[in-house]
DNA sequence: TTATTTTTTGCATACGAATGCAAATACTTC
DNA sequence: GAAGTATTTGCATTCGTATGCAAAAAATAA
């Protein structure tokens, strides 16, 4: 019943030739005459023969497996950077190997641990960070670790995101121009770099024209939390005229309590500005006004910056920030009441 | 700098053991005694040693890699069963590769080609089909192929849906005892079988109460598609009262175009019935009334039939059918206008 | 033709860990 | 303490492929 594994010693028997002419064939860039080539060729696909990657890895000590951490798949915007870079990383010749880090468990080192297992070439940590110790055995074991949309203080880490601190200048300016008055802020886990700087550059433009946060909660990135928070800032006394809300995600979630639990009127009442441009940002039920992040480019980056490491070993860790516009739709009004 | 890989020989070495000893250590259920177990784990954490997975699955045979081929991320029930599949494989020590096959190139098995490169213990197929071909070089090869949220008449292949007849039948029941009069359907992409069986569950049991479809479009599981399937139908003369949406996916645009394009208002002129109950589903601005695929139970099956076929290879092909709830939200009426 | 260079080929070994087998050790029992 | 049984251990081999090296074959020059 079970066809046995076909082997590259089968496929050279059959083509009357020897195990290594096989390898050499399968092999880019080896020496073999055009002759055997064919023989092997044929041969090959005869039986079926396909080389074992596992087998090949242990030799070559590249396994063309990629480890992918993620941890907030319920945000849409890593379903679509995880397909993008899926799809990037298959045309080379890649493929990525996904584990999951419950947001629970801080402890993605373990995760990291069982990822070096597998002899992954490269390590690709979305929005979660690494230990110190950890980051050492993986650039002194040879292994390329890339933070994307996340950065840390580590400077043997390459990064790629998006230029957060721009992003938030913008939203500012953005809400500043519209004649807001009383521009709030909702954060995401404060322990995440981007939340940080996106807040930083958000808070830095209003000072630059003498305003400040006039409310503030912390929605930790996570949905629940910004209703919570969108609670209690839109039942104060004076409710904020705009606000900025870290994540298209957190966004969401607050526009729907603005609306629906509470009634009031999106953008006429409260401009909303989140930040990401996810694909629901776009469906008229939202029609959120958002900063992007240009997942595409993001990704081309993120790619090349991998392939280059595995390539060439002495590169030296890149920290890249993308710029992406503030993409304006209704949530958000743009002129003086 | 490059701190070599550090193999079972060294540790053995450091421990004074021999590299059998250090294996047996590592290999659940191998006969070891206390004393050597203690020297070789010390032996091993002082220097950092972790087994290599590929070189052990050359011997083995097992991976411990599952391939995952997915198509529409896009579509939110996705990510959510990934999500789900990857935790619960990672628990019990498996691992999920991805493989994107891009909705245009209808090659699903060249990708598979590339999966079994990795020598994969099993394969999962997402919302996607395999030719019979290959089904039998997966299967002689002794690699379990489930389908997940699909089914296809190869009976070698086990599958793990929703009971979409059901779900359809349920649907069907809801809008008619809703008092709807002119009932229609948006068909997902015709060669589905999720698709033709929810449609048929729809239509058997409007049947049943002497009704037929009152407009039927095709919406492919593709959103663009859907918006125009939904401006031609609620474009007609007398539009129909009901629709039910072969995906949330769908259901999002359709309920956009109804409401923000034709000013229309749901329930009250329109009832929209989804499938699925994706996240997004109970956000109130949807807040879509939608038939449940139990995605972790569905994924739970999943788990279970593979760990089943890896360990006894001689079990038969299961096709599992997992019921799920109609959830009632307020996208569709409940009584007589 | 012969000498010389270049290309192709096979042999043998290596990668890192698992395992059947037999030798060595530990544990029982009387 | 001896004899017998149960448990550990190490040796040697295996998995499927890649690759350095030297031998063989082909191509080129003289």
């Amino acid at each position: 019943m079970a066809t046995k594994k076909i082997t590259s010693l089968e496929v050279a028997k059959l083509a009357g030739v020897s195990q290594s002419a096989v390898s050499r064939v399968f092999t880019p860039g080896a020496s073999v005459s055009k002759k055997t080539n064919e023989k092997v060729r044929r041969a090959a696909s005869e039986l079926g023969y396909r080389p074992n990657i596992l087998a090949r890895s242990l030799i070559t000590g590249k396994s063309r497996i990629i480890g992918l951490v993620v941890s907030h798949l319920d945000n849409y915007f890593y379903p679509e950077a995880l397909e993008l870079l899926s799809n990037a990383l298959q045309k080379k010749g890649y493929h990525v190997l996904v584990f999951l880090a419950s947001k629970t468990s801080g402890n993605i080192d373990d995760v990291v641990d069982e990822i070096l297992d597998y002899q992954v070439d490269s390590i690709i940590l979305a929005s979660v960070a690494m230990s110190s110790n950890l980051a050492t055995r993986c650039t002194s074991a040879g292994i390329p670790v890339i933070l994307f949309n996340r950065t840390q203080d580590d400077n043997r880490l390459s990064s790629v995101t998006s230029d957060n601190f721009a992003g938030g200048e913008k939203a500012a300016r953005f809400l500043i121009a519209g004649g807001h008055e009383r521009i709030a802020y909702i954060a995401g886990w404060e322990g995440a770099s981007t939340q940080r700087d996106r807040e930083a550059g958000f808070v830095k433009e209003l000072k630059e024209h003498g305003m400040s946060l006039y409310a503030r909660e912390v929605g930790n990135f996570v949905r629940d939390e910004a209703r919570q928070a969108a609670r209690k800032m839109f039942t104060a006394d004076e409710i904020p005229d705009a606000v900025f809300v870290a994540s298209d995600d957190m966004s969401f979630a607050v526009m729907d309590v603005i609306r629906f639990e509470l009634g009031l009127k999106i953008p006429e009442q409260v401009s909303v500005v989140g930040y990401d441009d996810v694909p629901v940002a776009s469906w008229p039920a939202y029609d959120l006004t958002t900063v992007r992040q240009p997942a595409n480019r993001m990704v081309a980056e993120t790619v090349s910056i991998i392939l280059e490491c595995i390539e060439n070993k002495e590169t030296k860790p890149r920290r890249i920030q993308i710029d992406g516009p503030l993409v304006m739709r209704s949530s958000a009004r743009i002129s003086n009441k």
